[in-house]
DNA sequence: GCATATTTGTCCGTATGTATA
DNA sequence: CTATACATACGGACAAATATG
């Protein structure tokens, strides 16, 4: 029986049987896995177990395994071997990558804006503004979701689906680790205004310009995650 | 029974059984599988039965699926719902696709190489000499993946194991359209020049150039495969 | 260090739903 | 419309490795 410590988040999982639905049940067993993920309710470092986790969504052990590797290949999850899988915790090292990755692919996408698909540049100013009228609610976990939004559109506006796909996988990671912010909301409300500023400059054909601050942007939160990262861990 | 038409290929397969080896059952099929599909014996639009390639390779369902989801993650499969896999066939929305990643990638990474981390850009010049020696034999197959190199490196000057990692698969997809240019040898012949001129250019400090350099290459490679594509397609 | 219990790894058989001929 | 072939999903079995006492 499940005499494991990790009943309380498991108890609370439902899997929607509604409909035939397009998607497989492993897909959708991954969809509620990695929302649980990325609200930071299953947080890094929880071992997945099979059999609650099988029993609590109903469904059979193979089709969790199925789902699992979807979410392994997101890296969202880490599989030891005859061990379980894992919810992944990233080290300061993971946190300079991603930045890294961030800093060639927005910049380089922000310079391009003047080749930009049509409608790329208007997600750009959506998502600024759905983060602002989030703001306005004090809703601030989504002003993090729109924050996300932001950045994806700017990578939207390189027009490549390979590039939006990967970078979507390297967001999704980042929010393994917004919440060793002590202060998420100060953390995330600091970026509006940057948001703006660059939105403005991009709209104004000062491309370069948004770059650079773009990168300083990033330099920046990159310095306080590590700072965070290290403070406690 | 295998009254399947797709009888010749499946029927050379072999897995090799020796030793535990380190790595998984699946990723030993998907390694097998890979370079069927990167060699062009697996040629587009091939499907791959579960019931056949797992009996001819002597593994489980269960295992050679998860083969397959290493191959589709890598897209060099696609998972068509209740229809099975087939080996990915790219249409020129998809060349042009690759190549938008690539222009913002690997031009991005080229002008950071003055923060390259140490050993980078000699990575960038062995390529380079790997593609020339290979050149001096005639060996074309093995030019062709010099230049692979060649682009990889030019990647890792970002420093960021999650953007070539990306990198990887998208070169690793590349290689599912080369197959459709009549001269091969002419086509990465043509390439050996840049590759030297960019690595040049990099190594006395005008990654600006070389950036500008890389750009043009990369449309005229682009040029020339929808051209090749849309000849016989 | 040892013995036991638990969990994962691998594979099989089968029932059901879906697409294609 | 019927029949066939196939993928999907489940449940069970046993081996192998790990965790627990």
């Amino acid at each position: 029986m499940a005499h494991t410590s990790s009943t309380h988040w498991v108890r609370e999982l439902t899997l929607e049987r509604t409909a035939i639905s397009g998607s497989s049940t492993a897909a959708r067993v991954a969809g509620v896995l990695r929302n649980y993920v990325t609200e930071g309710r299953l947080l890094p470092g929880t071992r997945l177990s099979e059999e609650d986790l099988g029993e609590a969504l109903g469904v059979s052990r193979n089709t969790l395994r199925e789902a699992f590797r979807l979410l392994t290949h997101e890296r969202l999850l880490v599989h030891r071997f005859h061990r379980g899988v894992f919810v992944r915790t990233l080290a300061v090292e993971d946190v300079r990558d991603l930045y890294g990755f961030r800093r060639v692919v927005e910049c380089s996408s922000l310079r391009r804006a003047a080749q930009a698909p049509a409608g790329a540049l208007d997600r750009v100013r959506a998502a600024v503004e759905e983060g602002e009228a989030a703001a306005r609610r004090s809703a601030w976990p989504e002003v993090g979701t729109a924050n996300m939004h932001f950045h994806q559109a700017i990578v939207g506006l390189a027009g490549s689906v390979r590039l939006d796909d990967a970078a979507s996988h390297v967001l999704a990671e980042q929010r393994l680790v917004f919440h060793v912010m002590a202060a998420p909301r100060a953390f995330h409300e600091a970026y509006l205004a940057e948001n703006r500023h660059i939105c403005d400059l991009l709209f104004d054909g000062r491309a370069e310009e948004a770059a650079a601050a773009l990168e300083r942007y990033l330099d920046e939160a990159e310095r306080q995650l590590v700072e965070a990262l290290t403070a406690d861990g």
